[in-house]
DNA sequence: AACACGGGGTG
DNA sequence: CACCCAGTGTT
């Protein structure tokens, strides 16, 4: 269903259409190749609201690949926090070592040299070398993809592989030599503001004309639905042991769910098991201490795309010798520092709970 | 090709 | 509650 000849028409409605008005990105001010590769990694699966504060942090404490590489991890996975997707921050902590001592701190040039940094892929690939260097590479992220599926009426959900091989050659025919990073942030910028999944405003469109989807009236209709998988449901208990103003946390293994990030001594509840017998339970298993005075601190639900998982947080004293196990460190962190470590959302959760002077969030 | 990987906003 | 967001890496 693509129709080459209506391309130069898209083209030109859609960079001009950009130029005439978008939307002001701190990261949308420079051509910075650093800064655009931060912007563009924060932004994978994440709104752009979310993640302006985050940029502006990050960016004031790490301004160049450099200062990035010479700051540890935990530090950086600090900056992360609430932010989601934590192998992305690990990622790019990685690939700013490389770049500091494989390219002496200047960003590489060529695409094959950029895509083999970790964390970045296809399509931030062609977002950094279109949007920094004016290359024409292409792009493809879920806006782009339902504002090509209804452009050329491409059938498919957007999951599936033969429907993203499709949408990467149109995408790469799109790209245009001239301007190609005001192309592909145009078509981002559509998909975000107009060519919405629900609702689009055609009337608004500056490439209605050109539209597929449009001209037939199923604009609602594109792009497919994805196949949805059932969530596992997790019930898991969390255990806040205080000394002196100090929380127990434990590091956890750098691979998998949170990866190097600490939060206290945490397990699944066995089926049948009742929840304050596998709190005191977890706690001996992973920490060797024996929980005194197990008392009901906070539950809630923390959802993620692949479970959803129950929390029940007590608080406890406890006593012996600290013999950690299945996490790669512990220690005590003052409640008032929790903003110098890298935690979970949940992790501040049960942080701000214990603090008595953040009391926002009480349920 | 399917799955792991966070967290939050929106209708 | 369902959907989805400027996706990548692993299996």
């Amino acid at each position: 269903m693509f129709d080459k000849n209506v391309a130069p028409q898209i083209r030109a409605g859609l960079i001009r259409w950009f130029q005439k008005g978008h939307r002001d990105m701190p990261w949308r001010r420079t051509k910075d190749p650093y800064s655009i590769w931060v912007s563009e990694i924060m932004l994978q699966q994440t709104r752009v609201d979310t993640v302006i504060p985050y940029f502006e942090r990050w960016m004031a404490r790490f301004p160049t690949a450099t200062k990035l590489a010479d700051a540890p991890l935990d530090e950086v996975l600090a900056h992360w926090s609430g932010l989601g997707y934590y192998a992305r921050a690990r990622n790019l902590h990685a690939a700013a070592r490389e770049i500091a001592t494989s390219y002496r701190g200047q960003f590489p040039q060529t695409r094959d040299e950029i895509r083999a940094l970790p964390g970045i892929g296809r399509s931030t690939s062609g977002a950094i070398m279109s949007i920094a260097f004016e290359k024409p590479e292409p792009i493809l992220d879920g806006n782009v993809a339902r504002v090509l599926s209804r452009l050329f009426l491409i059938e498919g959900a957007p999951n599936q592989k033969a429907m993203q091989d499709r949408l990467w050659e149109i995408s790469s025919v799109l790209v245009p030599n001239k301007l190609p990073g005001d192309f592909n942030q145009s078509m981002m910028e559509l998909g975000a503001t107009l060519c919405t999944p629900t609702q689009p405003r055609c009337g608004d469109c500056p490439v209605a004309k050109q539209c597929a989807a449009r001209e037939a009236g199923v604009q609602d209709l594109y792009p497919a639905a994805k196949k949805k998988r059932v969530v596992p449901s997790l019930l898991v208990v969390t255990i806040a042991v205080v000394r002196d103003r100090k929380l127990l946390l434990l590091k956890r293994p750098v691979q998998g769910l949170w990866g190097g990030l600490w939060e206290p001594p945490t397990g699944e509840v066995q089926s049948s098991e009742d929840p304050r017998a596998a709190a005191a339970r977890v706690l001996k298993a992973v920490t060797g201490l024996s929980a005194e005075g197990l008392k009901p601190l906070d539950r809630f639900e923390h959802v993620l795309t692949h479970k959803r998982m129950q929390f029940i947080a007590f608080s406890a004293e406890a006593s012996g010798r600290l013999r950690r196990k299945g996490y790669d460190d512990a220690r005590w962190l003052p409640i008032a520092d929790r903003e110098k470590t890298g935690l979970a959302a949940w992790t501040t959760r049960i942080f701000k709970k214990l603090s008595p002077t953040e009391t926002s969030e009480q349920s």
